[in-house]
RNA sequence: GCGAGAGUGGCGGAACUGGCAGACGCGCGAGACUUAGGAUCUCGUGGGAGACCAUGGGGGUUCGAGUCCCCCCUCUCGCACCA
C-alpha cells in the first residue's frame, strides 16, 4: 500500500473486494424473464479478448452501460446486461505460429484475464449468461445460421478479384480495406481472383437504408452506413459497338452503362472502360493492341493507392474500337482508362465532358470533343456539373435537367436501349478467410462438383486439432493440409466430399451474439422465439463508431435475414446506439531515418521541429529525405526543465503528443495499477467526470485525487466522524432544513434528468455539489443521506454498498428503488434577478420565488445601484423576462 | 477535394429553448490542524490598477449572442476519380 493510501481512511480495497464476492455469490443482476416487468437490455459491443488486457481507455464504454444497468434496475426494469467473447480471431493464430501455443489456450487465458479486470471494475454482467464464440456450443449455432443463410440463396461461391493480403495471409471484405491497406495492422493488399464464399448483403441494400429510419443511432453512423450501401438512381444505357470496328468477331455486342446523368446523353463524346473491363480484349483492334495491354497490364501493377494518389492525372488508350451513339448514331471512340474503375456500376461509362469534371479532364489531355448540353456553363473553363437546361440534345430540348432525365430513361426503355436502374457502391460480402482460428463451413464439396449441407445433426464441424498453424502456401489455409480431415464421405449420398479449408470471418460470431445472450444455454435451437420475443431488441447498444460499416451493417443484415425467417420479431436489432469517445494518450515522439527497421542501419534522430510531413509521410525539412515515427514509452522519457528529452540520446527534445492508446507508442495506462492505487469506484468516476461520454479526452492520472476526495467526503457524510473515525452516523430523523430538503430534492431532479440523457459528467458534478453543501446547514438528515447513497449507486457501486449497509439495511442496493422527489420540493425559494443596463449587468437582487413582475419592476427601479447607473434617466425600455432578467434599455 | 463534428481560464470541462460565461474537478495561492505528510479542512483563483476586456478570427441580427445568420482560420473523424 503507499503512503497517500495508508492516509486514506476509507479503504477501498477491502470494500471492493468485500462487495464483488457479494455479487458474485447473491447474483443480484441475473436477468430472468419476468413478463410482468418492462424489460430493458443494455448491451456492450463485443469484446475480441486480446493478449494485451484491457487498457484505460476501453471501460469507458462499458463503466457507462454499468452505471445505466444499474440505474434501470432500479427504475423497475428487468434488465439484461450480459457480456461474452468475440474470441476467434488472428492475434491469437498468429501467436500460435510464434510459439507454438494453441489457439484455443491463448484464448482461455485472455478470456479469463478480460474477465477478471471487468469484475475488478465492479461491472454488474450476468456472468450466468457468458458466452464464448469458440465455444462448439456456440459455433454450433453460428453454422446453422450460416446453412440458412445458404438455403435462401445468399451464401454462394464465387471466381472474383478478391482483397488479399500476403501479410496476413488472408482474403479481406471490402469493409475490411482502408485506403488499399488492411484495418488490422495496415498491411498492404492486392487484388487477386480466388474461389471464394460470398454472402449476399446487396439483396438488402435498400433495406440496409431504409430501416435506418427506424432507429436512435447518432447521424454521422446513419451516414456512413448509407454512403457505404452508395445506393444512386439513374439509367443504364446499352452502347451498340459499331459494326467492323472491334478487333475480334467475339466481341461483345454492347457496352452497358451506368449514369446519374442521362439527360446528358446527347453529350456523350467517347465511351471509357475500366483497363479490367471484360470487353477489352475482345474489342481492342490489332493495331491498338500492343498499347492497349501496356496499359491494363500497367494499371494492373499500380494500386488503387497509387491510382488515387495522382487524382485528376488523367491517363488512358483508345482501343480502336467504336460505339454507336443510342439516339444519334454517331459512332463514339471507346477508350480505356484507370479513371474509370472496375468495382463500381458496369465498369465502363459514357463521358460526358462538358458536364462532368473527369470527363472533361480527361478530354483537355487528349483532344477529345466536349459538346454542351446543359445551358449554365463556359465548355472553355471547366466541365458544367449542375443543373438546368436542355439544349443540342434533339427531343430533349428545353427541358429542366429531372424532365430531361425522366424524358431520356423512358426514351431508352421504350427502344430496349437501357432505363432507369439502381446501382450501389455495396458489393456482396466475402465471407472466407485462409485461417485455422475460425468456424470452418457446414460445406461438403463432393465428387460428382455438388456443394452439400452438413446436415443440422451433425453440427458443429470443429476444428481439426493441429500442431503447426502456417498457412500452406501460397495462398493456401493451414487447414489444406490435414488430409484426413478434409476427406470425408457424404452421408445422404454416399460419395466422396471434401471439407471446406477456408474459416468464417470473425465478424460471423460477432452478427448474433446478442441473440443468443436471450438464452444463452439452449441446445435445441440458437435461441427460444420466447425469449427473443421478451427481450429484443437491444435498448441501448454501446460501442466505438469504428464499427459504423463493419460489424453494425453486417450483424444488421443478418438480422433481417433472420427476421425473414421468422426468428426474430423486429426488423432492427439495435434501438439506440451510442459511441463513446476515445480516450487518448500522451505520447513523445522523435524520428530516426531507419525507415525499414534494420537492425544494422546506421541510423540518425531528429526532433520533430527538423522534420515536414507530406501526405503524411514525414520527411526530413531539408533534405526531404523519409522519415519514420519513433516513440518513447511515457515512463521513460527524462524530463529536463520541463521538456521531454529521450532517456538515452542526449539532446534529442521529444514531441509531446496526444493520441490514442496503443502499445506501439507507449502510453497505455493499465487499468489494474489504477485500481490498485486509487480504487475501482475512482477509476469509474474519474472516467465518466473526463467529459461527455461521446467526446474523446485525454486521460490524467493526477486528477484522479480529486474524485477520490469526493469519495471520502461521501463517506464521512454518510458515516459521520473525522478521519480515521469509523464511528457511526450522527444522522438526524425527518427532512432536516429547508435548505437540505430542497437541495436532496433537486439532486434527485438533476440526477434522474442527467442519466437519461447520459449526461454522466454533469450528474457527477451535482453529486459533488450535494455532498459539499448538505452538511452547512448542520446535522445531515437521514432521509438526504440514502438518497444520496441511491444516487450515488450506480456510479460507485461499491462505496456505496457500504454506506447502505452502515446505515443499517440488511439488503443490497441492486433493487432498491430509484430515490423520487415532489417537483415542488426542488424549486428554490428566492431567486437571485440579474438586472441590465443595455444589456450589461450593473446589479442584483434577491426577491422571493413568489415575486409578481411588478412587484420586480419596482424593486429593480429602486435598486441603490442601478439608479446611480442610470443617474435620474428614464428607461426607454423595459425588458423582463419572467423570473429570470430586468434589463433596462436607455 | 467532399461531408460531419469541434474550437470556452494554465488543464478536463459546465452553461437545456438567446438571458449573471467559466458549474464541477485538476492545478495553483493563502490559511487552519499537525509526531511538517504528496493527508485532511477552510478560503481564494479568466485577464486588467482601472472604467473595461474576454467563449478560434472578422462582420451581422437583437434590449441582450458561447448559443442565431454570413465570411475566414485551425483541429479531429469519415469518404475519397462511385459516373
Amino acid at each position: 500500500m503507499s503512503p497517500r493510501l495508508m492516509s486514506t481512511f476509507y479503504d477501498h480495497q477491502s470494500i471492493e473486494k468485500k462487495w464483488q464476492a457479494y455479487w458474485r455469490e447473491t447474483r443480484p443482476f441475473r436477468a430472468d424473464r419476468d413478463p410482468a416487468k418492462p424489460k430493458y437490455y443494455v448491451l456492450d459491443m463485443f469484446p475480441y479478448p486480446s493478449g494485451a488486457g484491457l487498457h484505460v481507455g476501453h471501460p469507458k464504454g462499458y463503466i457507462a452501460t454499468d452505471i445505466l444497468s444499474r440505474y434501470k434496475r432500479m427504475c423497475g426494469f428487468n434488465v439484461l446486461h450480459p457480456m461474452g467473447w468475440d474470441a476467434f480471431g488472428l492475434p491469437a493464430e498468429q501467436y500460435a505460429i510464434e510459439t507454438g501455443t494453441h489457439p484455443r489456450e491463448t484464448t482461455r487465458r485472455n478470456i479469463q484475464n478480460f474477465k477478471r479486470q471487468f469484475q475488478a471494475l465492479g461491472m454488474d454482467y450476468d456472468w450466468s449468461r457468458e458466452i464464448d464464440t469458440t465455444d462448439p456450443a456456440y459455433v454450433r449455432w453460428t453454422q446453422w445460421i450460416f446453412r440458412k443463410l445458404y438455403e435462401r440463396g445468399l451464401a454462394y461461391l464465387a471466381e472474383a478479384p478478391v482483397n488479399w493480403c500476403p501479410a496476413l495471409g488472408t482474403v479481406l471484405a471490402n469493409e475490411e480495406v482502408i485506403d488499399g491497406k488492411s484495418e488490422r495492422g495496415g498491411h498492404p493488399v492486392v487484388r487477386v481472383p480466388m474461389r471464394q464464399w460470398m454472402l449476399r448483403i446487396t439483396a438488402y441494400a435498400d433495406r440496409l437504408i431504409d430501416d435506418l429510419a427506424l432507429v436512435d443511432w447518432p447521424e454521422s453512423i446513419k451516414r456512413m452506413q448509407r454512403e457505404w450501401v452508395g445506393r444512386s438512381e439513374g439509367a443504364r444505357i446499352f452502347f451498340q459497338i459499331e459494326d467492323g470496328t472491334a478487333g475480334s468477331r467475339e466481341a461483345t455486342q454492347a457496352i452497358e452503362v451506368f449514369t446519374t446523368r442521362s439527360d446528358t446523353v446527347f453529350g456523350a463524346t467517347y465511351l471509357v472502360l475500366a483497363p479490367e473491363h471484360a470487353a477489352v480484349s475482345a474489342i481492342t483492334t490489332p493495331d491498338r493492341r500492343a498499347d492497349v495491354e501496356a496499359y491494363v497490364e500497367d494499371a494492373s501493377r499500380r494500386s488503387e493507392r497509387v491510382r488515387v494518389a495522382d487524382l485528376g492525372e488523367k491517363t488512358g488508350v483508345f482501343t480502336g474500337a467504336f460505339a454507336s451513339h443510342p439516339v444519334t448514331g454517331q459512332p463514339l471512340p471507346i477508350w480505356i482508362a484507370d479513371y474509370v474503375l472496375a468495382t463500381y456500376g458496369t465498369g465502363a461509362i459514357m463521358a460526358v465532358p462538358a458536364h462532368d469534371t473527369r470527363d472533361y479532364a480527361f478530354a483537355k489531355r487528349f483532344g477529345l470533343p466536349i459538346v454542351t448540353v446543359v445551358s449554365g456553363g463556359d465548355p472553355a473553363t471547366g466541365a458544367f456539373v449542375g443543373e438546368g437546361t436542355n439544349v443540342n440534345s434533339g427531343f430533349l430540348n428545353g427541358l429542366a435537367t429531372p424532365d430531361a432525365k425522366q424524358r431520356m430513361n423512358d426514351w431508352l426503355a421504350e427502344h430496349g436501349k437501357g432505363g432507369k436502374t439502381i446501382q450501389y457502391k455495396l458489393r456482396d460480402w466475402l465471407f472466407s478467410r485462409q485461417r485455422y482460428w475460425g468456424e470452418p463451413f457446414p460445406v461438403l464439396h463432393c465428387e460428382d462438383g455438388t456443394i452439400q449441407l452438413v446436415p443440422e445433426a451433425d453440427l458443429p464441424v470443429l476444428l481439426p486439432e493441429l500442431e503447426d498453424f502456417r498457412p500452406s502456401g501460397e495462398c493456401e489455409p493451414p487447414l489444406a493440409r490435414v488430409r484426413e480431415w478434409i476427406e470425408v464421405t457424404d452421408p445422404e449420398t454416399g460419395q466422396r466430399a471434401l471439407r471446406d479449408t477456408n474459416t468464417m470471418p470473425q465478424w460471423a460470431g460477432s452478427c448474433w451474439y446478442y441473440l443468443r445472450f436471450c438464452d444463452p444455454h439452449n441446445d435445441q435451437e440458437p435461441w427460444s422465439t420466447d425469449a427473443e420475443r421478451y427481450w429484443m431488441p437491444v435498448d441501448l447498444y454501446v460501442g466505438g463508431a469504428e464499427h459504423a460499416v463493419l460489424h453494425l451493417l453486417y450483424a444488421r443484415f443478418w438480422h433481417k435475414v433472420m427476421y425473414d425467417l421468422g426468428l426474430v420479431h423486429t426488423p432492427e436489432p439495435f434501438q439506440k446506439l451510442l459511441n463513446p469517445g476515445m480516450i487518448l494518450g500522451h505520447s513523445y515522439r522523435y524520428f530516426d531515418n531507419n525507415v525499414s527497421d534494420d537492425p544494422s542501419f546506421p541510423v540518425r534522430v531528429y526532433p520533430a521541429s527538423d522534420v515536414r510531413v507530406d501526405a503524411e509521410t514525414p520527411l526530413h525539412r531539408e533534405t526531404g529525405e523519409e522519415l519514420k515515427a519513433r516513440w518513447v514509452a511515457s515512463t521513460d522519457v527524462r524530463w529536463q526543465d520541463g521538456t521531454p528529452m529521450h532517456p538515452t540520446l542526449e539532446g534529442l527534445v521529444l514531441t509531446e503528443v496526444t493520441e490514442k492508446m496503443s502499445k506501439s507508442r507507449g502510453n497505455v495506462v493499465n487499468p489494474d495499477e489504477i485500481i490498485a492505487e486509487y480504487g475501482a469506484d475512482a477509476m469509474r468516476l474519474y472516467e465518466m467526470f473526463m467529459g461527455p461520454l461521446d467526446k474523446g479526452a485525454p486521460w490524467s492520472s493526477e486528477s484522479i485525487p480529486g474524485v477520490v476526495r469526493f469519495l471520502q467526503r461521501a463517506f464521512r457524510l454518510v458515516r459521520g466522524g473525522t478521519e480515521h473515525d469509523g464511528s457511526v452516523a450522527s444522522l438526524i430523523d425527518g427532512q432536516g432544513t429547508p435548505n437540505q430538503a430542497r437541495l436532496t430534492a433537486r439532486t434527485i431532479q438533476g440526477v434522474t434528468q442527467d442519466l437519461e440523457a447520459m449526461r454522466l459528467n454533469t450528474a457527477i458534478a451535482k453529486l459533488m455539489v450535494m455532498a459539499r453543501d448538505l452538511t452547512k446547514d448542520g446535522p445531515v438528515p437521514r432521509a438526504s443521506a440514502e438518497a444520496f447513497v441511491l444516487l450515488l449507486s450506480p456510479f460507485a457501486p461499491h462505496l456505496a454498498e457500504e454506506l447502505w449497509e452502515g446505515m443499517g439495511h440488511t439488503t443490497g442496493l441492486a433493487h432498491q428503488a430509484w430515490p423520487t422527489c415532489d417537483p415542488a420540493l426542488a424549486v428554490p425559494e428566492e431567486l437571485t434577478i440579474p438586472l441590465q443596463i443595455n444589456g450589461k449587468l450593473r446589479s442584483t437582487m434577491q426577491v422571493s420565488a413568489d415575486a409578481g413582475e411588478d412587484d420586480i419592476l419596482e424593486r429593480a427601479r429602486n435598486d441603490a445601484r442601478m439608479q446611480e447607473w442610470l443617474k435620474g434617466a428614464t428607461p426607454r425600455r423595459v425588458i423582463y423576462v419572467e423570473k429570470k432578467l430586468v434589463n433596462f434599455v436607455v
